[in-house]
This record gives structure tokens, C-alpha cells and sequence, in this order.
DNA sequence: CGAGAAAGACTCAAAGTGAGAAGAACTCGC
DNA sequence: GCGAGTTCTTCTCACTTTGAGTCTTTCTCG
């Protein structure tokens, strides 16, 4: 192909066994950590410290450590790093899985690193601690990475216009650093290929919470069906037709269970108590739960 | 965690700077390559030529070439070089996608090795010649590795027992080393953790199919809907509804478009000249061609 | 108090699905 | 050449699932 097929030969291949005699390759996590505040989607970014992309924001993430833990390990200590998670105790609560991995040659300007990413999807955690070299961290809403600009447009049917049609930015990111700039705007793109990865994350998700019981992992141990069809029109982006939704979930076996309470109190803007259900034990939702028509993702 | 929140101090970031200045971790791709043939899902497998695990069968690939090649580029190569397809020219109909990472310290006992898993669906190939340091390369029935006994079930309401209905193995793999054993035997476990990836590509593939219309990759260009059904049917290991099969197919919009001709000649048992059909511009089927009941898989 | 909002149950029409049947076209073996 | 067996393709029928809308009840807010 271009004459490295001398890379199958008998020389170079017992090089590998010795580790240092070949150009090596990095191999680093990089976290994509989803969670719902005040109802909007935002995703965990840490601003960096150091060269590269130095003062640019990224995705928590930091390199593997050789021959001492697993891809899985990695991510899950650097997400307990980077969250200040694992002294509250709520990690065992956080969904991780694999995403998928980046190895462009040029991604990083110092080497060949191999980025293998994580998705997260985590309940509402408190504000963002910066740990290790990171100079800040914050929730952003994932809005303004989101090239789908997947802000709540109401359903087809939806002759009213509620909170949900397409109203203004929600609050500021929450950070640790108050001198840092918002990410997100014109001239403040994520480090790396990060927004790649971002990017990818979020259609990971949206395709996710479809066929698996997942959405519950970003509400408390109760919930109510409002809150769940909150999750889903925060993670698609649009309104759902509320009645359907509620006999879709409670018609999809061990999609949630009945804790038999209702909630203390009702939503802010009134209405009845509603009933208070728990994560079944389904882990795939049979029939699925389908994103309405999404024409342009088809062709 | 364990210590090694030292990781993070500025003296060890920096110490990315030097790429020899910590323990390596090398990166490989490995390919699992399906394909059709005779009506059953196929694997590529080679014989490893060298230590470790020398003999044994594994899935194709290599190291990732640091600094000159992303991971697809490096999966294309390996699977051009396995494959012998280069130069026949017909890789640019195979479908190479992203299956996993698998990172544990232990699985390579040289060292730390992280595998990118790709996935590819290939048309009917001609026998595999051993590339590169593999001492053969065989296409080998799935069936001998998949933990899920996927042979063809008739499905729910088919009266007879055709051809499908759980008949013998089919013929053995074609190898380029006539003294290989077959793999798949009782003792004969692949190399690696290469059993875990292949399982998981054959999930994905599974699911794939059903809401994308990649399984007319394993197809030519011009193909009949029985033999579209045919590739379900092998890589579900089910038997499909005929009829229902056919609506579905074409009531599909852009999953196939009709070419105008009809077969030159029927299939080998009899029947009409079928109509042919050429892939569509879908990307995604909607609504999607879903697996019979599988309720095992849904708790 | 009345307006507005949400929970939950309901109705109705449209679309999609599994199962079976049937006609036409073709292969074999005899 | 004939009949049995296959396959392709289209239909029918019953049933399920879906989207959209309505209605009642329970609550908050002004």
C-alpha cells in the first residue's frame, strides 16, 4: 500500500516485545458525562491547564495507566476525579459505557495519542470540582456544542406554545473557576477533537434512551412519568405528547415499576400529585420507545 | 483512589512530552471481517505464525504504524492485506465501521496492548490468503464461536422444515494451509480475548441490520429480495417470513430501489425469475426491520 | 375565587405486524 | 411430458401499536 508491508516482517514484529523500540502511541479516556439541570441536557467540561490548548475548555479525560487498569478503570477513576463523585457516593449510580475511540495521527500536537472515549450519563451531581491539572470546571448545557441545534421544538400536534417552544438560553454554566469565559461561544471551540467526540456522544445518547431503560439513570432513585418524559424531551430536543407517553412507559415491561407513593408535592406550576415510580428491571425496551420523525437523519 | 492521584502533578503531564519517558502501551486494530457464503455467515480468521498464541486462530490485524495512520486507515490496510482484496479492487464495496476497544493490562501477556475492534461486512470474497506473519487464513462459519447458537429457527408459524430448520454444519472453512486444523473445535479457542470481540461484532451486526440497510453489503450490486432475506436470515439465524418480508423490504422508503430487470435464472430449487434491486439511498430504515421476539435479551 | 397547568384515563383513526393463502413461474425426478 | 416441490409475489385478515386529541381531576398562582 505504501510499502510499510515490511511491518509484517519477522524483525518488526518481535520488536514489539520490546516496548520501547518502536514509536509509541499514548492512549488516553476521555469522558462525555451527560446530566439534567433545571431540565436542560449539559455535558462536563474541565478547562485545561496546560499546553495543549491551553485555557480551552475539553472533556475530563487523562491517560491510561499502563499495565495497572483497564479502559473501564481509567474512566471511571478519571470521572471520579473530575466530578469529586466518589466521596459522595452517587458514582455507583452513573451509567458509564464505551463510546468509541480517536486516533488521528495529528489530534494531539505533542504525539500519536489514541483517545478511547466514555459516555456517562449521571444524575443531577453538584457543581463540578476542578481536580487534577484542570484550572476550572463547569456544566455547560450541550446546546451550544449541539450542531442539530436540538433545542425543544414542540411536537407536531402541539397547538400550544409552552415553556418548552423554543424559548431563550437557559442559565449560565455553573463553574469553579468564576474567572473563566462561558464555553461555547463563536471563538471558544473545545480542545483537540473533542467536539467530534461531543458530538458523537449526544447521538450515541439520543439513540440510546430509545431502545434502553437508560433515561432513568439521570433522575433519583423515584421519579415520576413527567420527570422521565423530561429527560427525553431534553435529550431529543423536543416536546412529547404527554398522554402517549405515559401509556408507552407504563405499557413497555420492566421499563419502571410503581413504588406505590405518590409525590409530596406537585410540579411547580400545580397540578395533581403524581405517582411515583422506580427503574424496573428491563434492559432493553421492548417495543421501543421511538424519536419521532426525523426525516434528514434518513437519507 | 489508590495512590496514584499523582498522576496529575505537573512533572508527570509533562512527562508527555517525552514520549519514551513512561511505560508504553502499544495499540492494534483487529478486524472482525463477516461475509455470506453458501448462505452462512462466515468469519476471517488467521493462524497466528508467531508467539503468543502460536497457532492459534485470531481474528486479522496488526499494530497501528504511530504517527502515519488513523485507526480506520490502519484497519483498511490490515484488512487489504489479509484479505488479498487489494488488488481485486472490490474493498470499496466493503462497510468498515468501529466495533470497541478492549483495553485489560493482561490481554496480550507481552504487554499492554489496547485493540481497536472493526467490524466489516463484506460481498462473497474469494478464499483469504495468509498475509503477513499469519501462517493461514480461513473463512470459518460463525456458528463455531457464537455462544448464542444462532442456527437458523424456523420462525414461529412455519409449518415445514425446510432447509433451514437446523440442519448439519456446513462445509469446512477454505484454508491456504492445508494442514491447518479446522477452528472452532472443543480446544480451540482464539487467540486473545478474540472470542469477546467477535461476539460483539456479531451483536452489532445483528442489531445493525435491522435499522440500517447494511446488510446489502454482503450482497453484489444487483441482488434479488430473497436473497436479501437470505442474509437475515443467516446472520439472525432465523428464518424469515417470506412474504411479510417482502412488503417490509420494499415498503421501506430508499432501503432498495428496483433496477428493472429480473434474475437471468431462478434460484437452484425452482421458482419464478425474481426482480432485482440495487441498495437505496437510505441510511437508516424507518420504521426498521425488527428481530422476531427475543425476550432472553430483554432483562 | 378563576385561570392555567399537569396527571392520568380515554377515544378514534391510521399505520404497521404476524400469519396464512393463493396464483404464477420455474426446477427437478421420473 | 408430467407431477411434486420451490420460490416469488401479491392479498387478506385479525391484531397491535401509534399519533392526535379530549376530558376530568387536582393542584398552584395571582
Amino acid at each position: 500500500m505504501d510499502g510499510r508491508h515490511a511491518g509484517h516482517t519477522e524483525a518488526e514484529f518481535l520488536a514489539a516485545y520490546d516496548p520501547r523500540a518502536f514509536d509509541p502511541i499514548a492512549v488516553t479516556v476521555d469522558i462525555v458525562v451527560l446530566t439534567l439541570r433545571q431540565e436542560v441536557l449539559h455535558v462536563l467540561l474541565v478547562r485545561r491547564g496546560g499546553q495543549p490548548f491551553e485555557g480551552r475548555w475539553a472533556l475530563p479525560g487523562g491517560f491510561v495507566q499502563a499495565g495497572r487498569e483497564s479502559l473501564a478503570e481509567a474512566a471511571a477513576r478519571e470521572l471520579a476525579e473530575e466530578t469529586g463523585l466518589r466521596d459522595a457516593g452517587g458514582l455507583d449510580r452513573v451509567h458509564l459505557e464505551q463510546l468509541g475511540s480517536y486516533g488521528h495521527p495529528d489530534r494531539d500536537p505533542r504525539m500519536h495519542v489514541v483517545s478511547v472515549a466514555y459516555l456517562a450519563f449521571a444524575p443531577d451531581l453538584p457543581d463540578a470540582t476542578a481536580g487534577g491539572d484542570a484550572a476550572g470546571a463547569a456544566w455547560v448545557p450541550v446546546e451550544r456544542f449541539d450542531p442539530d441545534a436540538a433545542r425543544p421544538r414542540p411536537h407536531a400536534g402541539d397547538g400550544r406554545n409552552g415553556a418548552h417552544g423554543g424559548g431563550p438560553v437557559r442559565p449560565s454554566p455553573v463553574t469553579t473557576d468564576p474567572d473563566a469565559n462561558a464555553p461555547g461561544s463563536e471563538d471558544d471551540a473545545l480542545a483537540f477533537d473533542h467536539a467530534t467526540i461531543l458530538a458523537d456522544g449526544l447521538d450515541r445518547a439520543r439513540a440510546k434512551i430509545e431502545y434502553t431503560p437508560l433515561a432513568t439513570a439521570f433522575l433519583g432513585e423515584e421519579f415520576t412519568v413527567g420527570q422521565l418524559r423530561g429527560v427525553y424531551e431534553a435529550v431529543w430536543g423536543r416536546s412529547l405528547h404527554a398522554g402517549n407517553f405515559h401509556r408507552k412507559v407504563l405499557s413497555v415491561p420492566g421499563f419502571v415499576e410503581s413504588t406505590g407513593g405518590t409525590a409530596s408535592r406537585p410540579g411547580a406550576r400545580g397540578g395533581p400529585r403524581a405517582r411515583l415510580y422506580r427503574a424496573g428491571d428491563a434492559r432493553l425496551l421492548h417495543p421501543a420507545l421511538l424519536r419521532p420523525e426525523r426525516e434528514d437523519d434518513v437519507r
